[in-house]
DNA sequence: TATTGTTATACTCTATAACTATA
DNA sequence: TATAGTTATAGAGTATAACAATA
């Protein structure tokens, strides 16, 4: 695959450590925050808050393991830890009997509410404040480009989920 | 603690939602890479990478932590995994007798190189294909501020566990 | 047959606390 | 006393494969 060294210039290298380190140390920090504010992982919030984001406050197995990237056993545990914990509820699909609908509960709501002040100001402390807005603008416009890429063109190492080789 | 409800405005957002969306399937990827070619974890080979990039080829285990956040188990932890596979050997250090400090072996050096290429190429496709020279300048600036502004002011939530002010 | 989701299981990684030894 | 690092250990998270039920 790689018999043409490729390379990537100075500045380039420098915006991908700087991506890694702040994207780390963000993601750790925040991390903390919602276990100590609510006792969840980050995993965990992002399906919370998708759930409470639907108007339905209700999505399918598969919907909502879309984008955060999982191995379909992964979120059935976070699903199993979240109903026990009572944040959420599982039911059967009406649509579709194999499926299972995950439908967030007030308690859910409300541990999401206990966290989202933390979170929020944690962000501005840290991402936004040494930032001006056309920062921010700039910053929105990149990645965004970045992730429409990898949303279009899904790179060869990541399998969609389909298999069916031998 | 949040009694100031905080608020962050739609640029802020997708911004925040790009970050995270982007750092997490650029991770995975990455890490699936590293993966397949070296058999490394990502962290692994970070600290690989460091070593290799340290003119001694050596590190102090409190010095290859730096940056890595770690809790110092967790380094002992990957430090003996990587010297179990000839990657790396431990030492007493010759100026303080209670540390160790690390070395990148021929072998080290070997996998890294093994992995490097890859590296690039799923970088270059993934983050910068999508991205003019300005695109990637102004990544970089912004996050470099950013960067600069977390490694200066660590957030309460960061416990200054391992490090005193220096 | 293909798809949805669960279960069983094994493994990696991380964190806390107790411990050793040097400074 | 404080610091460097290791060890013991426990827990969370993830992935793979086998499986059951439905389309």
């Amino acid at each position: 695959m790689a018999s043409s060294p490729q390379r990537i210039d100075p500045t380039q290298l420098s915006a991908y450590f700087a991506l890694i380190e702040v994207s780390s140390l963000l993601r750790h920090a925040v991390e903390q925050q919602l276990r100590d504010a609510g006792d969840l992982s980050y995993v965990q919030f992002q399906l919370l808050a998708r759930l409470g984001a639907s108007p339905s406050g209700s999505y399918r197995m598969t919907e909502l393991a879309d984008g955060v990237v999982y191995s379909r056993s992964g979120l059935t545990y976070q699903a199993q830890t979240l109903e026990q914990r009572g944040l959420v509820t599982r039911s059967p699909s009406v649509d579709d009997d194999r499926g299972t609908t995950v439908t967030i509960t007030a308690q859910g709501r409300e541990v999401l509410e206990q966290v989202f002040p933390g979170h929020i100001a944690l962000l501005t402390e840290m991402l936004f404040e040494p930032l001006e807005p056309d920062h921010v603008e700039a910053l929105a416009d990149v990645l965004g480009r970045v992730r429409d890429h990898l949303r279009a063109a899904p790179p060869r190492s990541a399998a969609p989920r389909r298999r069916k080789a031998t």
